[in-house]
DNA sequence: TAGGCATATCGTAATATTGCAATATAACGA
DNA sequence: TCGTTATATTGCAATATTACGATATGCCTA
């Protein structure tokens, strides 16, 4: 197959890993790390950025935002992505709960 | 291709995405939150927690574990596999940063 | 040591992902 | 309107992932 078979899960569960999944990917983390680092944060300048063709570099875009990652606004010719800050922080609840509940008698 | 471009990026970056990937499907997120509430965490009970065969659910926690994220210790003829919290944490601290730097005049 | 459980591995079919060339679309300036 | 530039979409080949039946391995108990 290579289905996931995600009939079987939860909502909420479904969700979180797609934005797990978005971030899982090299491109894409590094396409994150340079937006922090951009005061315009325009697709050309990571064509220019990435070892990466421009039509791969777009699709790995539009992943991040299917995602909620990043939100993108036409600014002109060009598109301004930025990071979802919300998105970040559902990711971030989700792990910190991971360290609050565990039972620490295990293992 | 199907294959990622992982030479180019920097080992960093690579590692970081491999543990997000690792948690980008339903199963594996399920067995995490599964394993959050368990005193004793056994393959056997996900087994029959999970819709899914058991050598599918042993190949998610091969991943999680190639990932760092969950460890097993052989405990008689069952193991015990539990969460990594310094993994967690790692991932804990790209989110933060990614928080805290960003560039409040952008988008 | 034989049988029974718990878990891992193998093999394989179905589907998904990745990367890119070619091409499309869309906005701008001359 | 015509290029030009920026980004998206399409189509496709190569590879990866997912799920599971069959089977192997390894520990325990009688």
């Amino acid at each position: 197959m290579g289905t996931t078979k995600s009939e079987v899960f939860s909502e909420e569960i479904n969700e979180l890993s797609a934005v797990f999944k978005a971030l899982g990917h090299p491109a894409r983390i590094a396409i994150i790390q340079f937006l922090r680092t951009q005061e315009k944060c325009i697709c050309t300048d990571l064509v220019k950025e990435l070892p990466l063709a421009q039509p791969t570099i777009s699709q790995h875009l539009k992943e991040l935002k299917n995602a909620g990652i990043i939100q993108g606004s036409v600014s002109g010719t060009s598109i301004c992505y930025c990071l979802n800050l919300e998105k970040i922080s559902e990711l971030d609840a989700f792990l910190a709960s991971l360290k609050y509940d565990q039972n620490p008698s295990c293992c």
